[in-house]
DNA sequence: CCATCTTTGTGCACGCGTTCACAAAGACAT
DNA sequence: ATGTCTTTGTGAACGCGTGCACAAAGATGG
Protein backbone atom coordinates (compact mmCIF):
# COMPACT_ATOMS: atom_id res chain seq x y z
CA UNK A 1 0.00 0.00 0.00
CA UNK A 2 1.58 3.08 -1.02
CA UNK A 3 2.02 5.64 1.71
CA UNK A 4 3.25 9.42 2.08
CA UNK A 5 3.89 10.65 5.23
CA UNK A 6 2.42 14.55 5.92
CA UNK A 7 6.39 15.63 6.61
CA UNK A 8 6.58 14.53 2.82
CA UNK A 9 3.63 15.96 1.10
CA UNK A 10 4.36 19.24 3.76
CA UNK A 11 7.83 19.69 1.56
CA UNK A 12 6.25 19.39 -1.74
CA UNK A 13 3.73 21.72 -0.73
CA UNK A 14 5.76 23.91 0.81
CA UNK A 15 3.80 24.08 3.76
CA UNK A 16 4.62 23.52 7.60
CA UNK A 17 3.51 19.43 8.13
CA UNK A 18 1.29 20.02 11.72
CA UNK A 19 -0.84 22.89 9.76
CA UNK A 20 -1.23 20.12 6.74
CA UNK A 21 -2.50 17.14 9.18
CA UNK A 22 -4.53 19.69 11.09
CA UNK A 23 -5.87 20.12 7.56
CA UNK A 24 -6.47 16.40 6.97
CA UNK A 25 -8.03 16.28 10.18
CA UNK A 26 -10.97 17.88 9.66
CA UNK A 27 -11.78 15.18 6.78
CA UNK A 28 -11.18 13.12 9.50
CA UNK A 29 -8.52 10.13 10.46
CA UNK A 30 -7.62 8.83 7.53
CA UNK A 31 -4.15 7.88 8.56
CA UNK A 32 -1.80 5.67 9.94
CA UNK A 33 0.38 6.43 12.73
CA UNK A 34 4.21 5.48 12.23
CA UNK A 35 3.52 4.58 8.39
CA UNK A 36 1.55 7.98 6.57
CA UNK A 37 -1.25 8.79 4.61
CA UNK A 38 -2.98 6.10 2.13
CA UNK A 39 -2.22 7.61 -1.02
CA UNK A 40 -5.18 6.61 -3.11
CA UNK A 41 -7.79 6.85 -0.43
CA UNK A 42 -6.17 9.98 0.71
CA UNK A 43 -6.73 11.41 -3.08
CA UNK A 44 -10.68 10.24 -3.37
CA UNK A 45 -11.69 11.61 0.01
CA UNK A 46 -9.81 15.25 -0.80
CA UNK A 47 -11.39 14.75 -4.38
CA UNK A 48 -14.80 14.11 -2.98
CA UNK A 49 -14.35 16.67 -0.18
CA UNK A 50 -13.69 19.61 -2.83
CA UNK A 51 -16.05 18.55 -5.40
CA UNK A 52 -14.16 16.80 -8.04
CA UNK A 53 -15.87 13.65 -8.34
CA UNK A 54 -18.92 15.28 -9.99
CA UNK A 55 -19.07 17.07 -13.16
CA UNK A 56 -19.95 20.55 -12.60
CA UNK A 57 -21.62 22.33 -16.06
CA UNK A 58 -20.44 25.90 -16.35
CA UNK A 59 -21.47 28.62 -19.04
CA UNK A 60 -19.24 31.12 -20.43
CA UNK A 61 -20.95 34.19 -20.99
CA UNK A 62 -18.51 36.67 -23.27
CA UNK A 63 -16.78 34.98 -25.95
CA UNK A 64 -14.11 37.61 -26.80
CA UNK A 65 -10.33 37.38 -26.68
CA UNK A 66 -10.80 35.97 -23.15
CA UNK A 67 -13.61 34.22 -23.91
CA UNK A 68 -12.73 32.11 -26.60
CA UNK A 69 -9.65 31.75 -25.19
CA UNK A 70 -11.32 29.92 -21.76
CA UNK A 71 -13.43 27.79 -24.17
CA UNK A 72 -9.97 26.69 -25.54
CA UNK A 73 -8.76 25.94 -22.30
CA UNK A 74 -8.69 22.02 -22.12
CA UNK A 75 -7.78 22.55 -18.27
CA UNK A 76 -11.58 22.75 -17.33
CA UNK A 77 -12.48 19.45 -18.70
CA UNK A 78 -9.49 17.77 -16.67
CA UNK A 79 -10.69 19.52 -12.92
CA UNK A 80 -14.39 18.04 -13.56
CA UNK A 81 -15.68 21.37 -15.44
CA UNK A 82 -17.49 20.86 -18.79
CA UNK A 83 -18.26 24.02 -20.42
CA UNK A 84 -21.68 23.67 -21.02
CA UNK A 85 -21.99 26.14 -22.98
CA UNK A 86 -20.90 29.76 -24.95
CA UNK A 87 -23.01 32.70 -24.78
CA UNK A 88 -22.53 36.45 -26.67
CA UNK A 89 -24.58 39.51 -27.18
CA UNK A 90 -23.31 40.03 -30.67
CA UNK A 91 -25.59 38.57 -33.09
CA UNK A 92 -22.71 38.29 -35.39
CA UNK A 93 -21.35 35.44 -33.53
CA UNK A 94 -24.36 32.98 -33.15
CA UNK A 95 -23.66 30.14 -34.58
CA UNK A 96 -19.82 30.38 -34.62
CA UNK A 97 -17.76 27.56 -33.79
CA UNK A 98 -15.53 28.23 -31.06
CA UNK A 99 -13.53 25.66 -29.40
CA UNK A 100 -15.83 23.06 -31.53
CA UNK A 101 -19.04 24.44 -29.55
CA UNK A 102 -21.27 27.22 -30.99
CA UNK A 103 -22.00 30.67 -29.47
CA UNK A 104 -25.27 30.62 -28.48
CA UNK A 105 -27.32 34.43 -28.60
CA UNK A 106 -27.97 35.96 -25.05
CA UNK A 107 -31.89 35.60 -26.19
CA UNK A 108 -30.75 31.80 -25.22
CA UNK A 109 -29.18 32.38 -21.77
CA UNK A 110 -32.15 31.35 -19.35
CA UNK A 111 -33.02 28.29 -21.36
CA UNK A 112 -29.77 27.41 -21.42
CA UNK A 113 -29.11 27.37 -17.74
CA UNK A 114 -32.68 25.62 -17.05
CA UNK A 115 -31.99 23.14 -19.26
CA UNK A 116 -28.29 22.13 -18.50
CA UNK A 117 -29.14 22.67 -14.42
CA UNK A 118 -26.00 25.29 -14.74
CA UNK A 119 -25.58 26.36 -11.32
CA UNK A 120 -21.90 28.23 -11.95
CA UNK A 121 -21.40 31.19 -14.98
CA UNK A 122 -18.19 32.32 -16.14
CA UNK A 123 -17.97 36.61 -17.10
CA UNK A 124 -15.94 37.64 -19.41
CA UNK A 125 -17.84 40.32 -21.24
CA UNK A 126 -16.69 44.20 -21.23
CA UNK A 127 -17.12 45.89 -17.64
CA UNK A 128 -20.28 47.97 -18.38
CA UNK A 129 -22.34 44.64 -19.06
CA UNK A 130 -21.19 42.42 -16.37
CA UNK A 131 -23.74 43.53 -13.92
CA UNK A 132 -26.57 43.00 -15.91
CA UNK A 133 -25.30 39.50 -17.39
CA UNK A 134 -24.48 38.81 -13.58
CA UNK A 135 -28.66 39.88 -12.92
CA UNK A 136 -29.64 37.13 -15.46
CA UNK A 137 -27.35 34.84 -14.94
CA UNK A 138 -28.52 34.94 -11.23
CA UNK A 139 -32.52 35.06 -12.04
CA UNK A 140 -31.67 31.73 -14.27
CA UNK A 141 -30.50 30.33 -11.25
CA UNK A 142 -26.78 30.86 -11.02
CA UNK A 143 -25.43 30.67 -7.65
CA UNK A 144 -21.87 30.81 -8.57
CA UNK A 145 -19.98 33.19 -10.95
CA UNK A 146 -16.33 33.95 -11.85
CA UNK A 147 -16.26 37.60 -12.84
CA UNK A 148 -12.91 38.72 -14.85
CA UNK A 149 -14.71 42.33 -15.90
CA UNK A 150 -13.24 45.06 -13.40
CA UNK A 151 -16.48 45.27 -12.10
CA UNK A 152 -17.84 44.29 -8.50
CA UNK A 153 -20.58 42.93 -8.83
CA UNK A 154 -24.06 42.98 -6.94
CA UNK A 155 -25.48 39.64 -5.77
CA UNK A 156 -28.30 38.78 -3.74
CA UNK A 157 -27.42 36.51 -0.39
CA UNK A 158 -26.59 32.62 -1.30
CA UNK A 159 -24.90 33.48 -4.98
CA UNK A 160 -20.67 33.42 -4.45
CA UNK A 161 -18.67 35.98 -6.47
CA UNK A 162 -15.06 35.44 -6.96
CA UNK A 163 -13.63 37.84 -9.21
CA UNK A 164 -9.97 37.45 -11.16
CA UNK A 165 -8.65 40.98 -11.71
CA UNK A 166 -4.99 40.59 -13.69
CA UNK A 167 -4.44 44.37 -13.35
CA UNK A 168 -4.43 43.76 -9.73
CA UNK A 169 -1.93 40.95 -9.85
CA UNK A 170 0.19 43.04 -12.15
CA UNK A 171 -0.23 45.96 -9.17
CA UNK A 172 0.95 43.52 -6.47
CA UNK A 173 3.73 42.50 -8.21
CA UNK A 174 4.57 46.07 -9.18
CA UNK A 175 4.61 47.50 -5.76
CA UNK A 176 6.56 45.20 -4.19
CA UNK A 177 9.36 45.67 -7.59
CA UNK A 178 8.95 49.35 -6.07
CA UNK A 179 10.10 48.56 -2.87
CA UNK A 180 12.92 46.25 -4.05
CA UNK A 181 14.24 49.18 -6.00
CA UNK A 182 13.85 51.74 -3.55
CA UNK A 183 15.12 49.06 -0.50
CA UNK A 184 19.32 49.41 -2.25
CA UNK A 185 19.75 53.03 -2.11
CA UNK A 186 17.60 55.95 -0.60
CA UNK A 187 19.75 58.19 -3.43
CA UNK A 188 16.49 58.48 -5.93
CA UNK A 189 14.26 61.47 -5.39
CA UNK A 190 14.20 64.25 -2.71
CA UNK A 191 12.46 62.18 -0.70
CA UNK A 192 12.64 58.86 2.04
CA UNK A 193 12.86 59.88 5.81
CA UNK A 194 13.53 56.95 7.36
CA UNK A 195 16.16 54.76 6.57
CA UNK A 196 15.48 51.50 5.79
CA UNK A 197 12.50 49.44 7.41
CA UNK A 198 9.88 51.42 9.11
CA UNK A 199 8.68 50.01 12.42
CA UNK A 200 6.11 47.85 10.67
CA UNK A 201 4.32 47.90 14.26
CA UNK A 202 3.93 51.50 15.40
CA UNK A 203 1.68 53.74 13.12
CA UNK A 204 3.41 57.01 11.98
CA UNK A 205 1.82 59.81 12.04
CA UNK A 206 3.14 62.47 9.40
CA UNK A 207 0.70 65.24 8.17
CA UNK A 208 0.28 66.47 5.09
CA UNK A 209 1.45 67.78 1.07
CA UNK A 210 5.17 67.29 0.80
CA UNK A 211 7.06 65.14 -1.08
CA UNK A 212 7.53 62.89 1.32
CA UNK A 213 7.61 59.12 1.30
CA UNK A 214 5.13 57.56 3.83
CA UNK A 215 5.83 54.64 5.95
CA UNK A 216 4.48 51.55 4.62
CA UNK A 217 3.10 48.35 5.81
CA UNK A 218 5.52 45.64 6.21
CA UNK A 219 6.04 43.31 3.23
CA UNK B 1 -12.52 70.83 -2.38
CA UNK B 2 -14.50 67.05 -2.89
CA UNK B 3 -13.79 65.15 0.07
CA UNK B 4 -14.95 61.28 0.84
CA UNK B 5 -15.49 60.05 4.07
CA UNK B 6 -14.14 56.47 5.03
CA UNK B 7 -17.51 55.46 6.15
CA UNK B 8 -18.56 56.50 2.39
CA UNK B 9 -14.95 54.70 0.82
CA UNK B 10 -15.67 51.73 2.99
CA UNK B 11 -19.16 51.22 2.36
CA UNK B 12 -18.88 51.29 -1.53
CA UNK B 13 -15.54 49.19 -1.27
CA UNK B 14 -17.81 46.35 0.83
CA UNK B 15 -15.55 46.80 4.19
CA UNK B 16 -14.94 47.69 7.73
CA UNK B 17 -14.45 51.95 8.02
CA UNK B 18 -12.01 51.25 10.78
CA UNK B 19 -9.72 49.17 8.74
CA UNK B 20 -9.93 51.45 6.21
CA UNK B 21 -8.91 54.23 8.01
CA UNK B 22 -5.82 52.42 9.46
CA UNK B 23 -4.89 51.48 5.94
CA UNK B 24 -4.97 54.96 4.61
CA UNK B 25 -2.65 56.11 7.97
CA UNK B 26 -0.13 54.33 6.96
CA UNK B 27 0.49 55.98 4.18
CA UNK B 28 0.53 58.97 6.61
CA UNK B 29 -2.49 61.15 7.88
CA UNK B 30 -4.69 62.89 4.97
CA UNK B 31 -7.65 63.11 6.08
CA UNK B 32 -9.40 66.28 7.88
CA UNK B 33 -11.25 65.21 10.96
CA UNK B 34 -14.83 66.48 10.59
CA UNK B 35 -14.66 66.54 6.77
CA UNK B 36 -12.96 63.69 5.26
CA UNK B 37 -10.02 62.76 2.59
CA UNK B 38 -9.20 65.02 0.08
CA UNK B 39 -10.46 63.04 -3.20
CA UNK B 40 -7.66 64.48 -6.00
CA UNK B 41 -4.75 63.97 -3.00
CA UNK B 42 -5.80 60.73 -1.37
CA UNK B 43 -5.80 59.16 -5.54
CA UNK B 44 -2.76 60.99 -6.18
CA UNK B 45 -1.25 59.59 -2.54
CA UNK B 46 -2.87 56.12 -3.51
CA UNK B 47 -1.36 55.65 -6.26
CA UNK B 48 2.18 56.73 -6.20
CA UNK B 49 2.09 54.25 -2.84
CA UNK B 50 0.97 51.51 -5.60
CA UNK B 51 3.90 52.56 -8.32
CA UNK B 52 1.23 53.30 -10.49
CA UNK B 53 2.52 56.36 -11.13
CA UNK B 54 5.38 55.03 -13.23
CA UNK B 55 5.20 52.88 -15.98
CA UNK B 56 6.08 49.49 -16.17
CA UNK B 57 7.24 47.58 -19.27
CA UNK B 58 5.91 43.80 -18.93
CA UNK B 59 6.95 40.84 -21.42
CA UNK B 60 4.73 38.31 -22.34
CA UNK B 61 5.82 35.12 -23.06
CA UNK B 62 3.94 31.89 -24.78
CA UNK B 63 1.33 33.74 -27.44
CA UNK B 64 -1.09 31.47 -27.45
CA UNK B 65 -4.80 31.68 -26.75
CA UNK B 66 -4.27 33.25 -23.44
CA UNK B 67 -1.49 35.13 -24.49
CA UNK B 68 -2.87 36.86 -27.04
CA UNK B 69 -6.04 37.39 -25.24
CA UNK B 70 -3.78 39.11 -22.56
CA UNK B 71 -1.67 40.96 -25.44
CA UNK B 72 -4.94 42.32 -26.83
CA UNK B 73 -6.27 43.59 -23.40
CA UNK B 74 -6.46 47.46 -23.02
CA UNK B 75 -6.78 47.43 -19.32
CA UNK B 76 -3.17 46.96 -18.71
CA UNK B 77 -2.14 50.19 -20.13
CA UNK B 78 -4.88 52.28 -18.10
CA UNK B 79 -3.56 50.90 -14.91
CA UNK B 80 0.36 51.75 -16.15
CA UNK B 81 1.29 48.52 -17.46
CA UNK B 82 2.66 48.27 -21.28
CA UNK B 83 3.90 45.77 -23.02
CA UNK B 84 7.44 45.98 -24.29
CA UNK B 85 7.01 42.52 -26.17
CA UNK B 86 5.37 39.80 -27.03
CA UNK B 87 7.30 36.28 -26.84
CA UNK B 88 7.01 32.55 -28.06
CA UNK B 89 8.88 29.66 -28.95
CA UNK B 90 6.92 29.07 -32.05
CA UNK B 91 9.38 30.05 -35.25
CA UNK B 92 6.26 30.26 -36.93
CA UNK B 93 4.49 32.71 -34.88
CA UNK B 94 8.12 34.97 -35.33
CA UNK B 95 7.49 38.26 -36.96
CA UNK B 96 3.37 37.39 -36.84
CA UNK B 97 1.47 40.68 -35.61
CA UNK B 98 -0.40 40.39 -32.24
CA UNK B 99 -2.64 43.42 -30.81
CA UNK B 100 -0.52 45.08 -33.40
CA UNK B 101 2.85 44.21 -32.09
CA UNK B 102 5.44 41.54 -33.99
CA UNK B 103 5.81 38.22 -31.91
CA UNK B 104 9.46 37.83 -31.76
CA UNK B 105 11.25 34.74 -30.95
CA UNK B 106 12.44 33.29 -27.40
CA UNK B 107 16.02 33.53 -28.46
CA UNK B 108 15.46 37.73 -28.22
CA UNK B 109 14.70 37.23 -25.01
CA UNK B 110 17.40 38.05 -22.71
CA UNK B 111 18.05 41.05 -25.09
CA UNK B 112 14.16 42.08 -25.17
CA UNK B 113 14.49 42.29 -20.84
CA UNK B 114 18.15 44.09 -21.01
CA UNK B 115 17.43 46.83 -23.77
CA UNK B 116 13.79 47.16 -22.13
CA UNK B 117 14.76 46.83 -18.43
CA UNK B 118 12.05 44.83 -18.27
CA UNK B 119 11.26 43.06 -14.61
CA UNK B 120 8.19 41.84 -14.80
CA UNK B 121 7.26 39.01 -16.97
CA UNK B 122 4.28 37.45 -17.90
CA UNK B 123 4.48 33.39 -18.40
CA UNK B 124 1.58 32.07 -20.44
CA UNK B 125 3.38 28.92 -21.95
CA UNK B 126 2.10 24.98 -21.50
CA UNK B 127 2.81 23.91 -18.24
CA UNK B 128 5.58 21.93 -19.08
CA UNK B 129 8.01 24.74 -20.69
CA UNK B 130 7.15 27.20 -17.31
CA UNK B 131 10.03 26.61 -15.39
CA UNK B 132 12.58 26.86 -18.31
CA UNK B 133 10.91 29.94 -19.48
CA UNK B 134 10.73 31.09 -15.48
CA UNK B 135 14.91 30.41 -15.43
CA UNK B 136 15.78 32.69 -18.34
CA UNK B 137 13.33 35.09 -17.55
CA UNK B 138 15.27 35.28 -13.64
CA UNK B 139 18.39 35.10 -15.45
CA UNK B 140 17.76 37.68 -17.91
CA UNK B 141 16.69 39.90 -14.77
CA UNK B 142 13.09 39.76 -14.56
CA UNK B 143 12.34 39.98 -10.45
CA UNK B 144 8.35 39.92 -10.65
CA UNK B 145 6.60 37.11 -12.47
CA UNK B 146 2.96 36.36 -13.17
CA UNK B 147 2.21 32.88 -13.55
CA UNK B 148 -0.88 31.08 -15.69
CA UNK B 149 0.89 28.15 -16.11
CA UNK B 150 -0.56 25.35 -13.32
CA UNK B 151 3.00 25.06 -12.09
CA UNK B 152 4.27 25.62 -8.82
CA UNK B 153 7.72 27.94 -9.79
CA UNK B 154 11.29 27.16 -8.02
CA UNK B 155 13.08 30.76 -8.01
CA UNK B 156 15.77 32.24 -5.92
CA UNK B 157 15.22 35.11 -3.61
CA UNK B 158 14.13 38.02 -3.91
CA UNK B 159 11.94 37.27 -7.04
CA UNK B 160 8.28 37.44 -6.49
CA UNK B 161 6.12 35.00 -8.25
CA UNK B 162 2.51 35.37 -8.32
CA UNK B 163 0.07 32.19 -9.61
CA UNK B 164 -3.37 32.76 -11.15
CA UNK B 165 -5.00 29.65 -11.38
CA UNK B 166 -8.48 29.74 -13.03
CA UNK B 167 -8.98 26.25 -12.32
CA UNK B 168 -8.63 26.62 -8.64
CA UNK B 169 -10.91 29.27 -8.92
CA UNK B 170 -13.52 27.31 -10.41
CA UNK B 171 -12.72 24.52 -7.76
CA UNK B 172 -13.43 27.01 -4.75
CA UNK B 173 -16.67 27.74 -6.51
CA UNK B 174 -17.38 23.87 -6.56
CA UNK B 175 -16.76 23.74 -2.94
CA UNK B 176 -19.26 26.19 -1.93
CA UNK B 177 -21.45 25.01 -4.18
CA UNK B 178 -21.25 21.48 -3.02
CA UNK B 179 -21.77 22.54 0.15
CA UNK B 180 -24.59 25.01 -0.57
CA UNK B 181 -26.29 21.76 -1.96
CA UNK B 182 -25.30 19.72 1.48
CA UNK B 183 -27.50 21.84 3.35
CA UNK B 184 -30.81 22.52 2.18
CA UNK B 185 -31.63 18.70 2.49
CA UNK B 186 -29.43 15.74 3.99
CA UNK B 187 -31.47 13.16 1.71
CA UNK B 188 -29.48 12.76 -0.91
CA UNK B 189 -27.18 9.78 -0.76
CA UNK B 190 -26.48 7.08 1.83
CA UNK B 191 -24.31 9.48 3.92
CA UNK B 192 -23.70 12.37 6.24
CA UNK B 193 -24.18 11.32 9.82
CA UNK B 194 -24.03 15.26 11.22
CA UNK B 195 -27.57 17.47 10.64
CA UNK B 196 -26.59 20.55 9.86
CA UNK B 197 -23.50 22.84 10.27
CA UNK B 198 -20.40 20.59 12.14
CA UNK B 199 -18.90 22.07 15.39
CA UNK B 200 -16.18 24.07 13.27
CA UNK B 201 -13.90 24.73 16.30
CA UNK B 202 -13.92 20.97 17.27
CA UNK B 203 -11.66 18.72 15.87
CA UNK B 204 -13.52 15.87 14.62
CA UNK B 205 -11.83 12.70 14.50
CA UNK B 206 -13.68 9.92 12.64
CA UNK B 207 -12.19 6.74 11.49
CA UNK B 208 -11.54 4.93 8.72
CA UNK B 209 -13.10 3.85 4.89
CA UNK B 210 -16.81 4.24 5.28
CA UNK B 211 -19.01 6.34 3.06
CA UNK B 212 -19.10 9.06 5.32
CA UNK B 213 -19.10 13.14 5.19
CA UNK B 214 -16.86 14.31 7.28
CA UNK B 215 -16.85 16.83 9.50
CA UNK B 216 -14.96 19.56 7.42
CA UNK B 217 -13.78 23.56 8.38
CA UNK B 218 -16.38 26.40 8.47
CA UNK B 219 -17.39 28.47 5.56
C1' DC C 1 4.16 -10.67 23.90
C1' DC C 2 7.02 -6.86 24.74
C1' DA C 3 10.18 -3.12 23.30
C1' DT C 4 11.23 0.28 20.14
C1' DC C 5 10.58 3.45 16.61
C1' DT C 6 7.90 6.22 13.51
C1' DT C 7 4.26 9.29 12.55
C1' DT C 8 -0.24 10.86 13.53
C1' DG C 9 -3.65 13.87 15.92
C1' DT C 10 -4.17 17.81 18.71
C1' DG C 11 -3.83 20.94 23.03
C1' DC C 12 -1.75 25.13 23.68
C1' DA C 13 0.43 29.40 22.87
C1' DC C 14 1.91 32.89 19.91
C1' DG C 15 1.27 36.54 16.46
C1' DC C 16 -1.28 39.17 13.28
C1' DG C 17 -5.10 41.20 11.16
C1' DT C 18 -9.67 42.96 12.14
C1' DT C 19 -13.03 45.44 14.75
C1' DC C 20 -14.68 48.25 18.50
C1' DA C 21 -14.87 52.35 20.76
C1' DC C 22 -13.48 56.84 21.95
C1' DA C 23 -10.60 60.91 22.65
C1' DA C 24 -9.12 64.62 20.03
C1' DA C 25 -8.96 67.44 15.98
C1' DG C 26 -10.97 70.51 13.22
C1' DA C 27 -14.90 72.68 10.54
C1' DC C 28 -18.71 75.54 10.89
C1' DA C 29 -22.35 78.27 12.97
C1' DT C 30 -23.59 81.60 16.30
C1' DA D 1 -14.41 83.39 20.77
C1' DT D 2 -17.04 79.60 22.14
C1' DG D 3 -19.90 75.65 21.43
C1' DT D 4 -21.50 71.93 18.71
C1' DC D 5 -21.14 68.42 15.51
C1' DT D 6 -18.73 65.44 12.38
C1' DT D 7 -15.07 62.40 11.32
C1' DT D 8 -10.40 61.10 11.92
C1' DG D 9 -6.61 58.40 14.06
C1' DT D 10 -5.54 54.82 17.09
C1' DG D 11 -5.21 52.15 21.68
C1' DA D 12 -7.04 48.01 23.19
C1' DA D 13 -9.55 43.75 22.80
C1' DC D 14 -10.98 40.04 20.14
C1' DG D 15 -10.74 36.09 16.99
C1' DC D 16 -8.45 33.08 14.02
C1' DG D 17 -4.97 30.84 11.58
C1' DT D 18 -0.35 28.93 12.25
C1' DG D 19 3.34 26.45 14.45
C1' DC D 20 5.33 23.99 18.38
C1' DA D 21 5.67 20.11 20.98
C1' DC D 22 4.18 15.86 22.76
C1' DA D 23 1.25 11.99 24.11
C1' DA D 24 -0.86 8.18 22.03
C1' DA D 25 -1.42 4.95 18.33
C1' DG D 26 0.17 1.53 15.76
C1' DA D 27 3.66 -0.89 12.95
C1' DT D 28 7.65 -3.71 13.10
C1' DG D 29 11.24 -6.66 14.92
C1' DG D 30 13.01 -9.57 18.36
N1 LIG E 1 -8.42 39.91 -22.43
C1 LIG E 1 -7.79 39.86 -21.26
O1 LIG E 1 -6.68 39.33 -21.15
C2 LIG E 1 -8.42 40.39 -20.05
C3 LIG E 1 -7.66 40.50 -18.92
C4 LIG E 1 -8.24 40.98 -17.77
C5 LIG E 1 -9.57 41.33 -17.77
N2 LIG E 1 -10.28 41.23 -18.89
C6 LIG E 1 -11.70 41.58 -18.86
O2 LIG E 1 -12.45 40.53 -19.41
C7 LIG E 1 -13.54 41.06 -20.12
C8 LIG E 1 -13.48 40.57 -21.53
O3 LIG E 1 -12.26 40.93 -22.11
P1 LIG E 1 -11.99 40.65 -23.63
O4 LIG E 1 -10.61 41.10 -23.91
O5 LIG E 1 -12.32 39.27 -23.96
O6 LIG E 1 -13.02 41.65 -24.34
P2 LIG E 1 -13.66 41.51 -25.78
O7 LIG E 1 -14.17 42.84 -26.15
O8 LIG E 1 -12.70 40.84 -26.68
O9 LIG E 1 -14.87 40.50 -25.58
C9 LIG E 1 -16.05 40.89 -24.98
C10 LIG E 1 -17.16 40.02 -25.54
O10 LIG E 1 -18.34 40.19 -24.76
C11 LIG E 1 -19.45 40.27 -25.64
N3 LIG E 1 -20.52 40.99 -24.97
C12 LIG E 1 -20.68 42.33 -24.82
N4 LIG E 1 -21.78 42.61 -24.11
C13 LIG E 1 -22.35 41.43 -23.82
C14 LIG E 1 -23.53 41.07 -23.13
N5 LIG E 1 -24.32 41.97 -22.58
N6 LIG E 1 -23.83 39.77 -23.02
C15 LIG E 1 -23.03 38.83 -23.55
N7 LIG E 1 -21.88 39.12 -24.21
C16 LIG E 1 -21.56 40.41 -24.34
C17 LIG E 1 -18.93 40.97 -26.84
O11 LIG E 1 -19.75 40.65 -27.96
C18 LIG E 1 -17.52 40.38 -26.96
O12 LIG E 1 -17.53 39.21 -27.73
C19 LIG E 1 -13.44 42.56 -20.02
O13 LIG E 1 -14.23 43.00 -18.95
C20 LIG E 1 -12.00 42.78 -19.68
O14 LIG E 1 -11.82 43.96 -18.92
C21 LIG E 1 -9.73 40.75 -20.03
N1 LIG F 1 -6.40 29.46 -22.13
C1 LIG F 1 -6.87 29.62 -20.90
O1 LIG F 1 -7.97 30.13 -20.69
C2 LIG F 1 -6.09 29.19 -19.74
C3 LIG F 1 -6.70 29.16 -18.51
C4 LIG F 1 -5.96 28.79 -17.40
C5 LIG F 1 -4.65 28.43 -17.55
N2 LIG F 1 -4.08 28.45 -18.74
C6 LIG F 1 -2.67 28.08 -18.85
O2 LIG F 1 -1.98 29.08 -19.58
C7 LIG F 1 -1.00 28.49 -20.40
C8 LIG F 1 -1.24 28.85 -21.84
O3 LIG F 1 -2.54 28.44 -22.23
P1 LIG F 1 -3.02 28.57 -23.71
O4 LIG F 1 -4.41 28.11 -23.77
O5 LIG F 1 -2.72 29.95 -24.21
O6 LIG F 1 -2.08 27.53 -24.46
P2 LIG F 1 -1.64 27.54 -25.99
O7 LIG F 1 -1.15 26.19 -26.30
O8 LIG F 1 -2.72 28.14 -26.80
O9 LIG F 1 -0.41 28.54 -26.03
C9 LIG F 1 0.85 28.22 -25.55
C10 LIG F 1 1.85 29.05 -26.32
O10 LIG F 1 3.13 28.95 -25.69
C11 LIG F 1 4.11 28.79 -26.71
N3 LIG F 1 5.26 28.12 -26.12
C12 LIG F 1 5.45 26.81 -25.88
N4 LIG F 1 6.64 26.59 -25.30
C13 LIG F 1 7.23 27.79 -25.19
C14 LIG F 1 8.49 28.21 -24.70
N5 LIG F 1 9.35 27.35 -24.16
N6 LIG F 1 8.78 29.51 -24.74
C15 LIG F 1 7.90 30.39 -25.25
N7 LIG F 1 6.69 30.06 -25.71
C16 LIG F 1 6.37 28.76 -25.71
C17 LIG F 1 3.45 27.98 -27.78
O11 LIG F 1 4.10 28.20 -29.01
C18 LIG F 1 2.04 28.56 -27.74
O12 LIG F 1 1.92 29.66 -28.62
C19 LIG F 1 -1.09 27.00 -20.16
O13 LIG F 1 -0.13 26.65 -19.18
C20 LIG F 1 -2.48 26.82 -19.62
O14 LIG F 1 -2.52 25.71 -18.74
C21 LIG F 1 -4.77 28.82 -19.86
Amino acid sequence: MPTVSSEELAAAAGVNSAKLRKDFSYLGSYGTRGVGYDVEYLVYQISRELGLTQDWPVVIVGIGNLGAALANYGGFASRGFRVAALIDADPAMAGKPVAGMPVQHTDELEKIISDNGVSIGVIATPAGAAQQVCDRLVAAGVTSILNFAPTVLTVPDGVDVRKVDLSIELQILAFHEQRKAGEESSADSADDAEGTAPPAAAKPHRKGPDGDVPAVMPA
